[in-house]
DNA sequence: TCATTGGATAGACATCCATCTAATCAGAGC
DNA sequence: GCTCTGATTAGATGGATGTCTATCCAATGA
């Protein structure tokens, strides 16, 4: 099963204070990626905000005016990215977040290094 | 030229702690693509971990295997994003990062929204 | 066993995008 | 003015991507 989930790998340290790695910025971009699409992005504030941690297919199919297989194809890219996962429980299938994932993208995002020198 | 810089306005609150309404998803998503490809993360890494927060285009070509033109048209799109900025002085034009918006897309993906000082 | 429902897969298609070459623009210096 | 260098713009092109319809798979229940 080639799953890649590379963020968790690459994961905390490389914040933007010092360059990435042509390798790094791979597997990382693959994350963002996936969260650069507006489909993608609600699906995931939606499962991210619902009841429990997880929703259904069928609660985020409803949000959209998309065709079931447009919805499957966004889940599965966000699943690839690691970014959610999805566990099949009787006739439905719901999906969480992967937050350890998440936190490794909003970390790199920090602007940690922003030194407080505004001279200008 | 309507510079759309959109993710300030949107701002901060939107956490995945609540859904994001399909007009936040798509600002919030642009951010996002922008990040999406790793020659623009990498772009990002070097531009905000050069000393003193800014790197000419010069500096950033020649970490790439890449045309001239096409490292442009990444900065381009990260510039339109709103993630970085840039500036001419000289022969030489400078890039630095938008914290405020890099702030932002961090916030989003933080997987519990914890306060930061605010009570609500 | 068969029909029903939730969801994924396969394939097609139009659009978008990353990259290139060629041309253009903006300063610096002669 | 002319030329050189740094950088963007214009246009072309092959590959990636979002969406659809049609089909298939998995679990449930009569």
């Amino acid at each position: 099963m080639p799953r890649q989930l590379p963020l968790v790998d690459t994961c905390c340290p490389p914040l933007l204070g010092r360059p990435l790695t042509a390798d790094q910025s791979v597997d990382l971009a693959r994350g963002f990626k996936a969260l650069g699409d507006p489909v993608r992005l609600r699906l995931l504030s939606l499962i991210a905000s619902h009841a429990g941690g997880e929703a259904c297919v069928c609660d985020l199919t409803d949000a959209f005016d998309l065709t079931g297989p447009t919805i499957s194809h966004h889940l599965k890219v966000l699943r690839e990215a690691g970014v959610i996962e999805g566990e099949r429980r009787g006739t439905w299938i719901y999906y969480r977040t992967q937050p350890a994932v998440l936190q490794t993208l909003s970390t790199l995002l920090q602007p940690d290094h922003v030194e407080p020198s505004r001279a200008n």
